[in-house]
DNA sequence: AAGCATAACAACCGCCGATCA
DNA sequence: GTGATCGGCGGTTGTTATGCT
């Protein structure tokens, strides 16, 4: 029944990496790179789990890891995402360069949590709190999934969408004098993406927000739904967005955030 | 100074989707 | 088409650090 663990847990080492350890990881992946998991602690000398091995490397022996001193920016810009996407903290984290899921989730737990809620405590809102409600909201949407139909959208402004192949992203722009999406043309959103150099960018109708939903529209290359939105176009390098700009766009207006 | 409580963070666990044979 | 394997994710637990009495 069920599957096989990862590896065999006799012998292996458990809790906190050693030094020495976190150096035959290194070298092992600077040698060889990441991925084979499973075989890297036999080939690399190591007597860790190989999802530990993972863990180790992603979490903290990885180039460019920041650790600590999260910026009131960086602060700021988690409770909006975690209101927006709900805790899925590698999207989060896909956000903040960096910045591990593991990190923000633990910096999440242990401080931005309570201090949302207290935020919700002190304001009017007697609604669920938001940790039990983006729980449902996201049980309901992998109910959805394995029922592979289309789950109502959610009631709130948080987007489900499969953020590994998502490329491109949409920014309605409220301000811009868009036709309404009634009144929109085939060619005036040929017209927008040959005005962006964009050739053949598709939206997912699943992950997308409306306007009044939201703000955010992903956008998929492979998906091979027609576009139909009024829309502002943008590149969206998710690993290098610039967080003032991020933060001080009108992304978050739908979002009941104070 | 000792003991206890709490906070912070590192690591583990189990599930799931993607991929491959 | 199916089962096995791998990698990734989010939840949870364990350990260490810090503060308080």
């Amino acid at each position: 029944m069920g599957r096989s663990p990862c590896c065999s847990k006799k012998g292996l080492n458990r809790g906190v990496w050693t030094a020495q350890e976190d150096q035959f990881l290194r070298d092992y992946v600077n040698l060889h790179g990441q991925g084979k998991w499973r075989n890297l602690p036999q080939s690399a000398g190591l007597k860790r789990c190989g999802k530990s091995c993972r863990l180790r490397w992603l979490n903290y022996l990885r180039p460019g890891i920041k650790r600590g001193n999260i910026s009131t920016d960086e602060e700021e810009l988690i409770i909006r995402l975690h209101k927006l996407l709900g805790n899925r903290w590698s999207l989060i984290a896909g956000r903040l360069p960096g910045r591990t899921d593991n990190e923000i989730k633990n910096y999440w737990n242990t401080n931005l949590c309570k201090k949302v809620q207290d935020g919700v405590m002190a304001g009017e809102s007697k609604t669920k709190t938001p940790s039990t409600q983006e729980k449902n909201l996201h049980h309901d949407h992998q109910k959805a999934k394995a029922q592979s139909i289309t789950p109502s959208p959610p009631k709130n402004n948080m987007i489900y969408t499969k953020a590994s192949k998502c490329s491109k992203v949409l920014l309605l722009d409220p301000v811009l004098p868009c036709p309404s999406m009634q009144m929109q043309s085939d060619n005036f959103i040929t017209e927008l993406l040959e005005e962006a150099g964009a050739e053949s960018l598709l939206v997912d109708h699943d992950s997308a927000a409306t306007k009044e939903d939201g703000i955010l529209a992903f956008l998929f290359d492979d998906d091979e739904k027609e576009l139909s939105t009024d829309i502002s176009l943008l590149d969206f390098d998710i690993g290098e967005i610039h967080l003032p700009d991020l933060l001080n766009s009108n992304l978050w207006d739908g979002c009941e955030l104070n």
